[in-house]
Order: C-alpha cells, then structure tokens, then sequence
DNA sequence: AAACCGGGGTT
DNA sequence: AACCCAGGTTT
C-alpha cells in the first residue's frame, strides 16, 4: 500500500474531532486556520469559538471595528494576522459581494494568506488538489523519506512542497492534507514520537538509520535583543488612568498600553522621575515601583525586562481613561497581567 | 536570504 | 535558564 492510502486509512481511525471539522464553510475554515497559524489546536480553539459567536459570517466582522477584532484577539499573539483577517474581510465584502474565493490563486491574494493556509481553504473547502506543507509536514516527510536539506532553506520549501504534490491524493485532497497534519501531531511528534507503533516504521528511513530525533533539519539561531520597558501607570484622582495606542510598526502595533519609557539601559527612580515630570508637565509628583521584581516578558525575539511605576497625580492634563474601561481596549498579555495583578 | 512578529510549553 | 513549537510579511 502506498503512503497515501495508509495515511489515510489511519486518520480513518484516529482524526481527532475539531469545530472547523464539521464544516466547509470557506469562512470558518478562513478563520481556523488564521488563528492556527503558529498555534497549537489547544491555544487556538477558544479563540475559534469567541470569533465565530461573535462574527458569524464575513458580513459581521468586516462591519466590526478593528479595536473590537484586536481586543478578541488579545493573548493569541501575532496581531497582525487580526488586522490581516480584518483587512480581508472588508475586500471579500466591499470587493467581491461577500463572494469567498474559491481557487487557490485568488484565496492566496488575501492578506495574511501564503502558500500554506491557501492549499488547506483551497482543498478542505474546494476540493482543489493543492498539498499543504506546514510544520508537521516538513516533520513527517524529512524522517519518512530521510530528507536531510534545511526546511527554512529555499531549496528546501521547494522540495518538500514538490514531495508533497506528488504523494497529494487528487480524488481527495481535503482527508490526505488533513491526515498528514494530523498525523504529524499526534504520532510523529517533534519530540517522543510514537515510532514504536507507527504505521510506517518498517519503511520510515529516520528509524530505520536511527535519525529521527536530529530530523527535520532546521538552520537557524534568531539573536535575542534585550530591552527595558518602564511602563508608568496613573492613578488620577482614584478612578482615572493614562493609556495609549501603538501606532507605529513593530510589536503589539494598534494595541494599547500605559505610557512607555523605553531603554537599552536599566534606569532609576531618580531618571524615571525626572522624565515623568518634563513629558507630563508635572511640578511634584508621587511615584513608586510596583514590582520590586523586574519582569522579563519574552517574545520569540526580545526580552523585555519590564518595571510598572504608580504614578499619583491629579493634575494631569492628557487625556484619561476611567480606570473601569480598561477592558474595552485591546492589551498585549504583559499588560493584561499587570492590570489582573495591580487590582487597581 | 534574513529579520521581524507573541505567546505557551517542556526540560 | 535554555530549549522547543509554528506561517506570513517585510527588509
């Protein structure tokens, strides 16, 4: 039998149940794979229930505010895969009557839409024998086929995804994407992988040559830059407070957050206070350090080593928020943990 | 081709 | 603390 008849007679048995499963509405599958992008099932499937309770058809969140769609978003990271499902459901609506498209080259037009995510909408929802090559892709066929070349290396994206055509089964392309990714996280997983039961042991060239666990070979080494955030949080006359939106490109971009002093040093009581007052205009102030602490937040790339500073005051002259609103806007987690904590 | 973009998890 | 996971866009 051959790999992709065996594939598939597995996931026969062992396809777990997932929401975007019993359907093909292309904008719930749209919607599943934007949010697992980068995420694990677990992670992303509240998410996938929050966003189709909330905006059951295209309709709906092209006609939301991108604030809303950002603050239902808030903790599933990569915010500009929100501002992209936003952007994109406003073109679908404005620009082809709500119509989803339904051929590979014209889903892969939308934004926050690449080769992956187009091949899963353009078979699950269309039947259109287009491979996927995702992580649990490059991970199943590296070791089942002995495929040493780098899978962030041109070469290897190009190869993989020629493999990948090729084992497709074109009478049903929707089972055979699903099942290799299916079973790529569940049996030939990136660590402990179940080789002792798998289907293709007997044939797979990593058991068999001992390479499974140096396979899929991946060049890369992200340097980390370390940052110091000094988030200054107000207390103006008990019930207000200062917030602001990041506007420019770069992390969190469109999301809010208490006003920012950003260093590449660490900066004390004495500098901190000093900026606060010229920034705000303020003569006297009161101001304390909340995390004795330093909280280290860590993205992918940086680590932000973090202080929040209270700052009482009641002549502020910016504009404030009340204290109780803080929920409407959306937060990087960073902040949202400290606004749980602070208990205001 | 390399850098950027979040957050959660395991060892 | 050091490692791992996982697509798309921008530079």
């Amino acid at each position: 039998m051959n790999f992709s008849k065996k594939l598939i007679n597995w996931y026969s048995v062992n396809k777990r149940d997932l929401p975007w499963r019993k359907t093909q509405n292309p904008y719930f599958i749209w919607l599943s794979e934007i949010i697992l992008q980068q995420t694990q099932v677990k992670q992303g499937w509240p998410y996938y229930s929050k966003f189709t309770a909330n905006y059951p058809t295209v309709f709906d969140l092209a006609a939301a505010k991108e604030e809303d769609v950002l603050n239902l978003w808030q903790g599933l990271g990569y915010y500009s895969r929100a501002r992209n499902l936003h952007a994109s459901a406003k073109y679908i609506v404005n620009e082809l009557d709500g119509i989803f498209p339904n051929t590979y080259k014209e889903i892969k037009k939308l934004k926050g839409v690449g080769d992956y995510t187009a091949s899963a909408i353009a078979s699950i929802c269309f039947n259109e024998p287009t491979a996927v090559v995702d992580g649990n892709v490059y991970r199943v066929l590296s070791r089942v086929f002995g495929i040493e070349t780098p899978i962030n290396s041109t070469l290897g994206i190009k190869e993989f995804k020629t493999l990948a055509q090729k084992l497709v089964d074109v009478k049903q392309p929707a089972t055979f994407n699903q099942a290799i990714m299916d079973f790529g996280s569940q049996v030939c997983k990136p660590k402990q992988p179940l080789c002792e039961t798998c289907i293709f042991n007997s044939t797979c060239l990593a058991f068999n040559l001992n390479k499974v666990s140096a396979l899929p070979v991946k060049l890369n080494k992200t340097k980390i830059t370390e940052k110091y955030f000094n988030f200054i949080v107000f207390l103006v006359d008990g019930d207000l407070t200062l917030i602001e939106k990041r506007t420019k490109k770069g992390i969190w971009q469109n999301l809010y957050q208490f006003p920012l002093i950003e260093s590449k040093k660490e900066l004390t009581l004495m500098e901190i206070t000093k900026r606060v007052k010229v920034q705000f205009e303020l003569s006297q102030l009161e101001i304390r350090l909340f995390n004795k602490d330093v909280i280290t937040h860590k993205l992918s790339h940086q680590h932000l080593k973090t202080k929040f500073w209270v700052v009482s005051t009641s002549n502020l002259t910016a504009n404030t928020t009340k204290i109780k609103d803080l929920n409407n806007y959306p937060v990087p987690v960073l902040i949202q943990n400290f606004i749980n904590d602070f208990n205001f």
